[in-house]
DNA sequence: CTTGGTATCGATACCGGTACCGATACCTTG
DNA sequence: CAAGGTATCGGTACCGGTATCGATACCAAG
């Protein structure tokens, strides 16, 4: 097969137009006659030409890249928001370039960098409260910038989220209408998860304002997993006596005490009712009902995605756009 | 803040010293006097500079990308592998880009297409069984190519991955050790997973082996989830009787079986038992034992990257490597 | 016939780096 | 002292596209 790799100089040499013609038809940029785009776009479709998007990307100082820093890969959450961003970018010719930090504050700063200097249309960051380093770099990198998750505070540019606090005092609320007065919270890894640790403010604030203060805490430093939340809930209910009801930083622990419960031969959710939070598939499928509030992952990333998009179609290096998107409170999720 | 964005120049200027002399001392390229490189390291940190990949990977014909494509983003078994991938180039310079095909073998070419047209240093591949056309472009794409997930066929240069094939029929007599002899199988979207396909035909071989044929079969041409798993065993067990044994296609629908049994009151593992395949942290922890098949999920990623990393550090256009790593059978999984 | 507008195309100069090779200075060796 | 080697540096030509602007041809209007 072809020894080198076909460029535009090629196919233009087989339409028998300039490289510049052969450029603006492949692109169709106007200003070539029709013929003209007929003849070019067949030569590269026979000898079989692909663009070099990053020589198009020097040249142009534009590229149809978009940067997306999530604290995790294998949480199935994050998963979930970048297939609602590979989704939105799809059919756009853009890509997304994915950036990890695992949960660690120092290499925020060093990931975004990292993506800032591939000069994306945009990027997409989770949370709204990076550290310092982190959030001047987004103050000046001079793109459109998202942050997802959350809509509690004042982000950089545009913000693509549920309003975290909120949702923690609506699910404190629905639980005490429930009748549940000895209330428990355990959470796994806060420090690297500031959107847990504002749904928990929220939850104790709301069962504050009724006279009802939690029960027990139990707050780990390590990360959220169902083998997590079987354990620490055992470690839980072996310090507290007459509760009535756990609310978790999400599902995966929630799931987690739910197995340690069905393990223990405790009654859920008539001794103890179970509270996550996300609404994973997992838990809509779970042969015992929990309670959890819905988040919309998915449109999550979608949205966020559509918004870098507008703006690099505008050539505006800001998005400007706050969306908060509704969550909803399920008390009986599970198939029963 | 500065208004353009810094460049080579910049540095060169800045640190007293020719373009080529500020770009070998960043690089570490030799040719350069120790005070020259000092001199330059501490220009760039002290203005700022960031460099930029896409001018460098024009430059030198050769790039730090990674190409990665999967069928899925959202499934937790690629995000793993996904994760996998991350932390073996996560110190090497390397960045993965990530491709999604959702199981459309049409959108297979397409994906890796895209791919290579950002000429990567090399190209991680889900599967051995591409589509004639997809096959074609890892032939001849001149860059090293590694197929993951599974090992049974002739890769186009390198594997990692699992004997999917002997998995099947090692699960299969492994149950018929255990003394079941009424052995249903249940799979989802055996179309676009040829992996589970193999683990079936694998599964069905051994038990013809000994004599015992499956006592049922039910194929949905639907995507794996817990909730599908639930509703194919509820259907599979309304027309089957006397089952003992369901085999399923993986971890996700078993546990859906699972909790199906659950609802129904049916004594898991004693009357049925069910087997999944994976080894994924839910059926880890689950309060009531099923069986299932470990695979390295998180160590063929690793290994796949390490592979390419490895082939473009000689510069070398192959990997020209198989490495089948080893599953393990565990016939009770779960924490109890 | 001249003028001006529109449609189409190509030459040239980049984008921001690196490969390649030649130049220089200095040292060692015979 | 001449010849050759080594260490260090810079000039130049690209990599493969696109932005910009000028050139050309053709047509309608005055």
């Amino acid at each position: 097969m072809a020894g080198k790799r076909l460029t535009l100089a090629d196919v233009a040499r087989a339409a028998g137009v300039s490289k510049m013609t052969a450029s603006r038809a492949l692109r169709d940029a106007g200003d070539v006659s029709r013929e003209s785009v007929e003849k070019v776009q067949r030569a590269a479709r026979e000898i079989g030409y692909i663009g070099n998007p990053i020589a198009m990307s020097l040249s142009s100082q534009r590229t149809n890249l978009v940067g997306v820093v999530v604290p995790s890969a294998s949480n199935i959450v994050f998963a979930e928001v970048l297939a609602g961003i590979t989704e939105a970018l799809s059919d756009s010719g853009f890509q997304p370039v994915i950036g990890v930090t695992d949960y660690d504050l120092d290499r925020e700063a060093e990931t975004i960098r990292s993506m800032l200097s591939w000069r994306p249309a945009g990027l997409i960051v989770t949370g709204l409260d990076q550290p310092e380093a982190a959030r001047r770099l987004l103050e000046h990198a001079g793109l459109p910038v998202v942050q997802i998750m959350d809509t509690d505070g004042t982000p950089t540019d545009g913000c693509v989220g549920i309003a975290q606090t909120d949702a923690g005092a609506a699910m404190g609320r629905a639980l005490l209408e429930q009748g549940r007065r000895r209330i428990g919270y355990i959470g796994c890894d806060l420090a690297g998860d500031t959107r847990a640790t504002k749904r928990w403010l929220g939850f104790e604030a709301a069962l504050a304002e009724a006279g009802v203060p939690l029960a027990g805490t139990l707050v780990a430093d390590r990360s959220s997993s169902i083998a997590a939340g079987r354990q620490l809930t055992a470690e839980f209910l072996s310090q507290h006596t007459n509760i009535d009801c756990i609310y978790y930083s999400n599902d995966d622990i929630a799931v987690g005490g739910l197995f340690h419960c069905l393990h223990a031969g405790i009654p859920v959710p008539e001794e103890i009712l179970l509270t996550g939070f996300n609404g994973l598939d997992l838990v809509e499928a779970l042969p015992v009902p929990i309670a959890t509030t819905i988040t919309p992952r998915h449109e999550i990333g979608f949205k966020a995605a559509e918004l870098i998009l507008a703006a690099a179609e505008r050539r505006s290096t800001r998005v400007d756009t706050r969306i908060e998107l509704p969550t909803r409170i399920e008390m009986a999720a599970g198939f029963h």
